[in-house]
DNA sequence: CCCTATACATAGCCAAGCTATATATCCAGC
DNA sequence: GCTGGATATATAGCTTGGCTATGTATAGGG
């Protein structure tokens, strides 16, 4: 049997934060969060206006407009003007971006592999599983918050 | 079989962060999560000295006493002087901290329980699992980050 | 042409994190 | 019982990430 959904809900979110920190005192000298989960979402989604960045990322649109000042200042994101709207501006990440994103994010596992490394297979397994399973539900949810255009975009391609 | 379980360290924060986001837009008009975070840790620890709550919240000692200052200011806990040594700050949690905490949990689990609404009860297990996992390896680190030196990776500092 | 809506930028605030340093207390040794 | 180093917390000052409110430029329909 398990817990109410609800209880399980408010510990996810509590012991979330509590791996935060250890991740982040793990992996300090690198970067701060907010840069690699701006990487991690232009990653998954390619290049999106900068608006769109910003309702994915979960995120305000000035918050949005000054990761990515420090993401261009890093050389890890480029910006680019749309033919077809002088007001938008395009966000995709730069190889040298991909790069720092996989760099960090081994140096991270490699930094919490000791506290892990005495799991079981099957609690490997579920972490696994679970992890697949936020995943599917963060995703869920910028589809959800994306009161923008999603649907009758012509889909600009490509370059 | 699983994958290696660097890319699942690395996907799990990855996740962690956006999921961290999803829940600060959902639970709006809240506290921060700081605070709640260092009352969870309060709450599974009992009464502890400032630099003892520095330590398993993983962050600095400034930052600690900077976010007891708040929590004493909202009354949600409550810091007496150790008898035996001057210099030491107990801290412990009121009951209407535990009860602000209740609630922040309550409501964000309220927030997010549309999105994870409909997963299926084997979903619902994993989860309950991982989270049980998790805990498990964040308390695990906070007896290995015992005094105030950071657990050392395993690999040589070649820094 | 205007007029409104949209996309992003700017300004200005606050919280949370850090390092470096100051202050107060304890304790060991003399 | 003084002195000096160690320990516990506080203070100062900075950076970043988040927000709201507002400004500016462009799009696009009367």
């Amino acid at each position: 049997m398990s817990a109410d959904l609800h209880v399980i809900l408010g510990d996810l979110v509590s012991v979330n934060h509590r791996l935060t920190r250890v991740a982040a005192r793990a992996a300090r000298g690198t970067e701060s969060p907010a840069l690699w989960r701006t990487l991690s979402v232009l990653r998954s989604t390619g290049p999106i206006r900068l608006g769109e960045l910003a309702d994915l990322s979960r995120v305000s649109q000035p918050t949005a407009t000054k990761l990515a000042g420090g993401l261009v200042a890093r050389g890890w994101i480029e910006r680019t003007n749309d033919p077809d709207d002088a007001r938008v501006s395009l966000i995709a990440s730069t190889p040298a971006g991909e790069a720092a994103l996989a760099a960090w994010r081994a140096e991270l596992a490699a930094a919490l592999l000791p506290y892990f490394a005495d799991l079981s297979a099957g609690d490997v397994e579920t972490l696994e599983r679970a992890v697949a399973i936020l995943r599917d539900r963060v995703e869920a949810t910028e589809r959800m918050a994306a009161p923008h255009r999603l649907a009758a975009e012509p889909t600009v391609t490509a370059r």
